[in-house]
DNA sequence: CCGATTTCAGGATCACTGATATCT
DNA sequence: CAGATATCAGTGGTCCTGAAATCG
């Protein structure tokens, strides 16, 4: 036997710590080549989304709402304002903040991700039955749900 | 009722491909951090792993073996030699190859980053059971082994 | 000449730190 | 004063492109 560590288990695919980041290192790539025909990256997605679903916000609670760094708010938001998405505001009621709220070409492009995103799960979960989806959504979620946000 | 979508689905929760990115996320940092005691990053244990496995390698071999990208196969030999845990010879009988061993020093560093990511494990998997880890295996396996290497 | 290997230079996105100015 | 908000500058890792030099 010429094997250097007879016996000896591989490491490297059992790990699941690596497993989950090569899952999602195939992912980020399908949902990024995905967005990119549409001009869009997944905080894009994630400030549109938001804003359709719980309205004018201000940048503080996109953050907290999206996972987007309290930092990196600011880039993404500039992006977004550029291509005529979302419209950022002086909040007159806390001069602190700034409102963000959706506009009409947000709004549409918004639908346009839905569709691009709806495409590119059905094509990351393809060798998964409708069941084993599910079972992945549950366990994803009680890993993400266990280990709380990260900011 | 002042919902502005009223009826409508959230979106980023349901996601799959944002459950599997936050998931690794969170995985990657409850990895680095411990890898980060020992100071090694994640691609050091990979080619450690690889070579006490697998035997010397050129680095052709160990970018395809553990999934470095092969313009970043350098700099992580080189921070492995500088560290003592690798050794790099030219290989004579094909003079564009390098020859990677593993060194005394790089076994032990080995030995210790196995407990370090066995501990990361069991944090990070802690809220499932052991069959549900089972089936968390066999899911991302399956994605991963659908959508190939990436290189 | 073609192909493989190593190496280097650089880009894009992302996670993250820290500091500052402004306002409550 | 403390605390929150928006902003800016910058680090480091990862993924990825492209190109050069060397060798089979």
């Amino acid at each position: 036997v010429t094997d250097p560590t007879p016996g000896a288990a591989a490491r490297l695919p059992n790990l699941r710590t690596r497993l989950l980041s090569m899952a999602a290192t195939r992912s980020d790539r399908l949902v990024n080549e995905a967005l990119a025909t549409a001009d869009a990256r997944k905080w894009h997605y994630a400030v549109l989304a938001t804003l359709a679903e719980q309205g004018p916000a201000s940048q503080a609670a996109l953050s907290e709402r999206t996972g987007i760094y309290r930092s990196d708010v600011v880039a993404v938001i500039n992006e977004l304002t550029t291509r005529g998405q979302v419209d950022r505001a002086p909040n007159p009621a806390d001069r602190r903040q700034n409102v963000i709220t959706l506009t009409a070409a947000g709004r549409r492009q918004l639908s346009n991700l839905d569709k691009l995103l709806a495409a590119v799960e059905d094509e990351l979960l393809a060798p998964l039955t409708a069941q084993q989806r599910d079972q992945l959504t549950r366990l994803l979620t009680a890993l993400v749900t266990h280990h709380g946000q990260p900011m």
